[in-house]
DNA sequence: CGTTCTAATTAGATCGATCTAAAATACATA
DNA sequence: TATGTATTTTAGATCGATCTAATTAGAACG
């Protein structure tokens, strides 16, 4: 069953060509006259030759093979992410190694081991929650192409894309503002990610330049129904938000859901933003959210795109890219009465 | 900067011992002595050596690594499907190799090329609509271990996991008819699959089966927006159906959406069913999609599992594992009044 | 036709691990 | 101590492509 491979040995001696030759015409080299490329791609063909990439990288030292680690695929969020990376790497030739560490930094430490020891040129990382600077430090000092993205850990260790969180978070309050909101709250996930704490710190500074009042800030787990158990949460605090703000699109849509299901209705009763734009919001019943577009799929292609810098040039300087969050108006979100 | 890789040589030589016992160490053979495996496990962890799996696949041949092809990520129909897969993989140490072939059989092809160049040891293949059956009766002509998932070409040639989408149809249409509709309608995507014919084939018999009236098949394309046009369509159909089956949660939320605008009501106005309870489904706005559950994540688990036993044993013989379908009733299916 | 220059081809070393088969060491027993 | 057996260790060949440096074929010219 098991059939022996066909090696480049295979294609030279039936092409009646050195094994360097045949070498030569796979690879592109302009320096083999026509008549014999010819002959070799033909042969090629016939014997439906695949290159051995592990003799290939072992001499020439490129894999051409790139690894992503994500926390996960269930938010779209990620998957957009992920195929803006895929996009970009493809048009180079690269290959996407994925694996999802679920969030878990130990589990994350094998898998980044286990990408090098796959020998992928270069490492994508959006790094698990609780990641220690420890572990990005040590992949840079062994030479590892990294690009850290959306979150980071440890400032300057590496080249970064990104959002802006501060600017996605201005751009709700201020649009709150605008509607006559004096009375915002924040509906934040539990844990300890940079993410978060950007967002939260942009909240309360952008309150505090606009005058406006913090009517708390409330936590809940990423659940797949969003947690709509922060409806009630938020209802019940004193003095009782006009609006909120929601971490991230999943989370606003369960706030959605469990208005709906106290009898309250969104953007009269309290206006809700979302942040990401997931591509589910102009889907199904309105009213659609509100909500702050921050384009992974744009993110995803310029941390490869960075990456690919880094490839061509370690040496280069670190490099931030920061996509610029747009503000989407839709249905959540009215006027104070 | 470019600093020079630590190889096993390397190891070895601040060990004392010999690259061969070095080797065996590092893939925990108990032919070692333990105080000589404490002596070369402490090097391994100072000098941070990663080994090269270039090296060891060329000579071991295997590389721990399964290439992945599935149309696109946007669907998170995908996104989980994906998701299940990875996480059976890694359990077993497999590295997952993601491409998507934006549902193009050309890119697909010379995805599945550049897969084996990377010495992937098996490929699972959402494949592509418009796949040809030469493409797969090649790869496993080529003793590629390969399982087919959700959509097969050419039956028999591969081992597959899927859905049961007959049965997914009928128990929509029994559903349909428990509430007394009769002229159903099934909003289909343009194209052509198996799992299109598959569930169109479905739809068409039971109807018959039930005595009851296909009230027309439209066909719109899969746009993010979920192609909300198709509610217009409906409506204009003669007789004018009172329910409709569509062939992804993506179309029905579209049509929802779609329903909306035209100031009808899903449930009331028209019955709707979708298919795959895509997790989005439970946020937001009610009325939440009726719809047909179908597990993407298990059915990539299922994938991983068969592919892995292929991989095994070569010779096994074809197998298909289909997970059963389940009808979850929410508020878009009505009594016709 | 011999010489020179360029274009095309090739032999052979090499990458870093793994495997086989043999050697060295340790251990037990007579 | 000698001998046989079990346990560890190792030298050296090997996987399949690529690279370097050298060779050969081909073209151009006086």
């Amino acid at each position: 069953m098991a059939v022996k491979r066909t090696t480049l040995m295979d294609v030279a001696r039936a092409a009646g060509v050195s094994r360097a030759t045949a070498s030569l015409v796979i690879r592109g080299s302009d320096l083999v006259a026509d008549k014999t490329r010819e002959k070799v791609e033909k042969v090629i063909a016939e014997l439906d030759y695949v290159p051995n990439s592990g003799a290939a990288r072992l001499r020439g030292q490129k894999s051409r093979t790139v690894g992503v680690i994500i926390p996960n695929l269930v938010n779209s969020f990620f998957s957009e992410f992920v195929e803006g990376i895929e996009a970009e790497l493809d048009e180079q030739g690269y290959q996407v190694m994925l694996a999802s560490s679920r969030d878990d930094p130990e589990r994350q430490s094998g898998l980044l081991r286990r990408l090098r020891e796959h020998d992928a040129e270069g490492i994508i990382l959006f790094p698990a929650e609780g990641t220690e600077p420890d572990t990005i430090e040590k992949l840079v000092a062994a030479g590892v192409p990294l690009v850290q993205a959306m979150r980071h850990v440890g400032r300057d260790l590496s080249d970064f894309a990104g959002s802006d969180h501060g600017l996605a978070v201005r751009l709700s309050v201020r649009h709150l503002r605008d509607l006559g909101h004096r009375r915002i709250s924040f509906v934040s996930l539990a844990g300890k990610v940079s993410t978060r704490e950007e967002r939260l710190g942009a909240f309360e500074e952008e309150l505090r330049a606009q005058g406006l009042v913090n009517a708390g800030v409330i936590d809940v787990p990423l659940e797949w129904d969003g947690s709509p158990q922060s409806a009630a949460m938020l209802m019940a605090l004193e003095p009782r938000p006009t609006a909120a703000i929601c971490f991230n699109d999943i989370l606003a849509s369960g706030l959605l859901r469990g208005l709906f299901d106290l009898g309250l209705m969104p953007g009269r009763d309290l206006s809700v933003v979302g942040h990401d734009n997931l591509s589910f919001i102009d889907l199904g019943a309105p009213p659609r959210l509100t909500t702050v577009q921050v384009f992974p799929r744009q993110i995803g292609a310029a941390s490869a795109k960075l990456l690919l810098r880094r490839i061509k040039d370690p040496g280069a300087e670190l490099k931030s890219e920061i996509v610029t969050p747009r503000l989407r108006v839709r249905d959540t979100t009215g006027p104070v009465d």
